[in-house]
RNA sequence: UCCCCGAUAGCUCAACGGUAGAGCGUCUGACUGUUAAUCAGAAUGUUCCAGGUUCGAAUCCUGGUCGGGGAGCCA
């Protein structure tokens, strides 16, 4: 016999006065003499569970005292509506069946520490907090991927295991390719993304980069995930309209969807509601000017020469001058990527973008237009130290019916992180991998 | 890789170089409106590891391990 549920917590209200099974786990359990009472969680919401003695049988109301945390239950009851109630309604309960036991379930109500929570991650992603917080990423990946699709993009998945290197030799996780020699988990998509921007115009990849880079922040894994979508005939500014409406069609559809969860977490959604395009832009020159007038306001966001990159604090200055997420463009080529298509007005910066989160979130995408000219291309490989043969098929690109296009790549991580408010991205995935952490 | 900080009960933490403790959780009991309930009682320790100083080390010193915060790099 089926053990399903026949009413879901979420939907509940439309079972009043109905009697249903609800299945799940207990979340919270007090008992107050001849009443128990049981917070249940099944997934989609919480909701309170009565159990009076005098309603039950013997057996029922032994099971119900003997619940613990995280105990697997079915219960049976009639839905009320009660003002008492969290949700505005309670099960009036008529039967448990226990399906799992739970004995003493390591995470409490109580205060953790980061190094207990993580090491019980595999536990803690039932909290209220990290159910609401995957639960906004989930939502994140659904609105980015169908927000392309209706404007026309394809998705085309990009190889993780790959020969070379495709934006530097460092950084890699190395792994063994029968007689191939070694392969290379994707730090990237993008060069091949490039490859089917020539065939369907607008596409897109999507899934798990990784970096070998020894990052010990709240900002970085080694592991996280990257939507890249590529544009054909886009140039720089195409590249920027595209990026403000995804970026603001993502927010509005957590704002819309997630209301429950933004609550969970305490965020202030005010700053989120503002982030609709156009969104501010600077260059990299004026990026400087802006550190320089306002250095000491962030600590270690000191003045630099042009051609330095900025660091985080820098970043973190910069985004704070606007109430919406900023581009920061036209960055010295030097310190880009070396697939960046130069200014044809000041060949020393590249068409290139990154978006600044507000709030110290950092960035969230980084994008560019192309070199589409082969020549040049294979020029910029050489100067990077590459070995030309690598990117025999990437120059083909550019041989065969190149034109001018764009793209950029979105950090799943970063965007939930500043979405949900969340300080640090560790928590915006199930299992953060980490310079120090591969377990759970 | 570099800088800073930390490790004591299941968890969060206290303990001046001098008997290792509290709160929460757990277990037992009471309670018909709790929701981090309340009240009464009980159990619970390789003080991260290895050396050293000392009459005596959780505490001081040296080395290591593990973890946290930050930098650089990046999304």
């Amino acid at each position: 016999m089926s053990l399903l549920p026949t009413a879901t917590i979420r939907t509940i209200a439309q079972h009043e006065g109905q009697t249903v099974t609800l299945a799940g786990w207990v979340y919270h359990k007090t008992e107050k003499g001849r009443l128990v009472f049981i917070q249940l969680r099944d997934g989609s919401g919480t909701i309170q569970a009565v159990v009076f003695k005098k309603n039950v049988s013997e057996e029922t109301f032994a099971t119900a005292q003997q619940l613990t945390q995280e105990s697997a239950c079915r219960i049976t009851g009639s839905v009320r509506a009660d003002e008492r109630a969290a949700g505005g309604f309670e099960l009036d309960v008529s039967e448990i069946e226990l399906i799992g036991t739970s004995q003493n379930y390591p995470i409490t109500p109580k205060e953790h520490g980061v190094e207990f929570l993580m090491q019980h991650r595999h536990l803690w992603v039932r909290s209220s907090k990290q159910h609401a917080l995957l639960r906004i990423r989930a939502e994140v990946i659904a609105a980015a991927q169908e927000w392309l699709n209706e404007q026309g993009f394809v998705r085309f998945d990009s190889p993780i295991l790959t020969a070379t290197a495709a934006e530097g030799t460092t950084n890699l996780f190395a792994t063994e390719y029968f007689d191939l020699g070694t392969a290379y988990l994707a730090q990237t998509g993008q060069l091949y993304v490039e490859s089917g921007m020539m065939s369907f115009g607008r596409v897109y990849c999507f899934g798990p980069t990784f970096r070998a880079e020894k990052s010990k922040t709240r900002r970085h894994l080694t592991e996280f995930w990257m939507i890249e979508p590529e544009v054909a005939f886009a140039d720089h500014y195409d590249n920027m309209v595209l990026q403000e409406q995804f970026v603001s069609a993502i927010v509005q559809r957590c704002l819309e969807r997630c209301k429950r969860e933004l609550e969970i977490l305490e965020r202030d959604t005010s700053t989120l509601e503002k982030c609709i395009p156009p969104f501010p832009r600077i260059t990299y020159d004026e990026a400087l000017k802006l550190i320089e007038e306002n250095q000491g306001q962030v600590e270690g966001a000191t003045p630099l020469p042009w051609g330095e990159d900025f660091g985080s604090p820098h970043e973190t200055l910069i985004a704070s001058k606007f109430d919406r997420p900023v581009f920061v463009e036209k960055y010295p080529s030097a310190v880009k990527a070396f697939y960046m298509q130069p200014d044809p007005n000041r060949p020393e910066v590249a068409m290139c973008a990154d978006l600044l989160a507000p709030e110290g979130y950092g960035e969230i995408i980084g994008g560019s237009q192309r070199i589409h000219d082969p020549e040049l291309l294979e020029q910029r490989i050489r100067e990077h130290g590459l070995n030309v043969d690598d990117y025999q098929w990437y120059l083909d690109l550019r041989r065969y019916g190149s034109v001018p296009h764009s793209g950029f790549g979105m950090g799943i991580e970063r965007c939930t992180a500043w979405i949900s408010g969340t300080r640090h991205i560790r928590e915006t995935i199930p299992f953060p991998r980490q310079l120090y952490r591969i377990y759970p």
